[in-house]
DNA sequence: GTCTATATGCGGATAGAC
DNA sequence: GTCTATCCGCATATAGAC
């Protein structure tokens, strides 16, 4: 018989889940609890504390969307603009199972200069980010640096989210991905 | 003697420096107290209870900014991207003096899917900017319509006030701002 | 209108049995 | 590794004096 019930990775995973539709401070150990399936007291077996807990939980996070998405930018065999298409695929599909946004975003504006130790993280995702498609946009023709216009797509993504969450409508990302791609 | 030593706007104006900063979930009563310089049971005087005070603050926030910001949008004798151009400028000064982002931004984030009333107030706000801006869109050349036009400036804007905050600095918006305008 | 005092519950966190 | 029991503090909110 195993002594070990459940692991990390599980309770990162359905803790992810909980944080990204109920954000931080208000999520409370009773409800990980409850989605994880076990004591609220036992978080504390695997973590320190509640920072210590989402700042895996965004290291989790960022290492899968690196291993998932950042890395379609290192195709061999494609193009610029094919890779950038892959990405944005992929990146639809990260958000389009429910309206709770982007989990770096959100928790960007909710804890942005209160938790340094988690701002750092969440900082670190968004330069992968931004080098990811500088050196997609380094293929490019164009009057603007490749950092301006990976910056720009960026932006326009997560203004597009906060809207896709707004009016609970996927169709604003949708929108925004195709004129990225065109303007490619 | 006044018995009235504060009132409702000067509690909102407190108040909403305070959400701004910290969130909603993560502001007390103590913290907003302390702010405003009364006894924290006083705002149940005023207010009946913590959604009710963000949901007024959030109103005031945009009775304010259509009064002074959205109204430009009216100003006759200007051309089209006058206005625009004014509108900008007056934005970027609503989000210089600090790094704490944009407060419909901020709370739509935390709030949406939680707090339905709440909601209410920032759709209200946002399409209230989205129409403002389709109205100074109209007249531009395009083979997009307006209000698609208006979107993407709004996304943009958004999403440039996300790196702002991100990376506490200020340029983001301004190179925005600048973006935007060139391109009208 | 403003205050003091207080009720009540929930939050994060720890101790220690099994 | 997982649980029960519990501490402590702070949160929202109310009652009622002045």
């Amino acid at each position: 018989m195993p002594k070990i019930l459940t692991n990390r990775k599980i309770l990162l995973k359905a803790s992810l889940k909980v944080f990204l539709k109920n954000g931080y401070y208000h999520t409370s150990f009773q409800d990980l609890a409850k989605a994880c399936n076990i004591k609220k007291s036992h978080f504390y077996y695997y973590f320190s504390n509640k920072e210590d807990l989402m700042k895996e939980v965004l290291v989790y996070a960022h290492t899968y969307v690196k291993q998932k998405i950042f890395s379609l930018a290192d195709q061999e065999n494609k193009s610029a603009k094919e890779k950038l298409n892959d990405i944005l695929n992929q990146l639809k599909q990260l958000y389009y199972n429910h309206h709770y946004g982007c989990l770096m975003g959100n928790t960007l504006l909710e804890l942005s200069g209160k938790e340094p130790n988690i701002e750092k993280v969440i900082t670190s995702y968004f330069d992968d980010f931004k080098q990811t498609l500088t050196s997609i946009y380094k293929d490019k023709n164009s009057s603007e640096a490749p950092e301006i216009l990976a910056n720009d797509t960026i932006a326009k993504l997560h203004g597009n989210i906060m809207f896709m969450k707004l009016y609970k409508d996927h169709s604003y990302l949708e929108n925004a991905a195709r004129q990225i791609l065109e303007q490619f």
